[in-house]
DNA sequence: GTGGTCTAGACCACG
DNA sequence: GTGGTCTAGACCACG
């Protein structure tokens, strides 16, 4: 799991895992069943500590993406496919917010259209 | 000077009314040389700490969009085209990176583009 | 606010600070819009740490039962009612499974609510 | 024996298994005598580790539920009787307690009977 | 070794 | 003073 932390940005760290990891799963480079780092591990390799690693792993639970197993480990759940819907809705939500935006400034969808092509 | 100000927001209330002001400013609702209320008649309105609104006008200077002239008040600065051109840039960026996003979980331009239409 | 913790109980602490909110919100004793202890001050009453209360206060807001405005201190939600429905609906459905369960032991009707009443 | 295991509750393993096995006694699918699998055979077809099931069977025999003659295998004892009571007793105690929780949210007598009926 | 809970305490931004 | 984040590390049950 090849993860970068920004420790400079506004995004805490324990949501850029929870980000990263979602992405992960919601572009299938992780499949349903995959087992995921355990707490520690994944700590010891992001170099941070092992309660934030837990933060994030249980807001991802929270959202549905992974089961914790207590004793076995931590994996992907199968809810797959409504996590990737979400995500592109809210893609497209944030797009068509912003066109909003740029109407009220006085852009045509035409002059929209081509600045984003 | 109509803001709603979220308090469950992650966004800070000083930021929140930096970011009002300026699309003001930017949409032209508000214009260069017009004046606006005082940091205790805002803080007033809003009910909030006038120490909250003094961070915002700060930082609305620092940008260029008002300016204080000590014992005048408050004023809507020229640079109003650097800042609509600014945030224009950043709405039109955003779209570009969730469409590059969107192709990443496999969408075509074509249905993108039916998408945000 | 009245919360015993018993520190023997196979129950989180923090899990029995949830159940107690809970309660107080759906029998009313708490009202929407009602402030409760901030963090510190819970945990320095109830004798734990601060971290062991943000957790309680963090299952609470996720199941909407509690809002936490940052700087400003946490407050009872709107979602009262939807709370109080739930609760009734679970403690209605283990009774019906316990009944099920005791029909399995061959137990009748009649010789289930001579015991219940 | 069919056992259905489930990872993510709270609840032990050892515990759950404790637990089913328990219920065939009191509901008399298993009688007195009868020999149950072996700590290794349980194991192997549960797909965990054979000390998760001597735990179980531990706190059976402790019980007083299970007997294990060395040599010859593992077997349900004459307890039953007891067993049984207990399990009932349990279960309206807990639905005393829920009637008793569900009173306080202003239900009458007729209107939980309404809904356990 | 695995996840779960908790303490003790620091530091931060915000107001 | 308030909530939010994070570290360091202990201890636990389970398997």
């Amino acid at each position: 799991m090849n993860i970068n932390i920004d420790y400079q940005a506004r995004i805490p760290i324990y949501y850029q895992i929870v980000n990263k990891i979602e992405s992960f799963v919601t572009k299938e480079i992780m499949k349903p069943g995959d087992q995921i780092p355990s707490i520690r591990d994944l700590a010891y390799t992001l170099g941070i500590n092992p309660n934030t690693v837990k933060k994030a792993y249980d807001l991802l639970e929270q959202k549905g993406i992974i089961i914790s197993k207590s004793t076995k480990g931590t994996f992907i759940a199968n809810n797959v496919e409504r996590a990737k819907k979400e995500k592109i809705d809210n893609l497209v939500k944030d797009i068509k917010n912003n066109i909003e935006e740029l109407k009220n400034y006085g852009l045509t969808w035409k002059e929209i259209l081509e600045e984003i092509k």
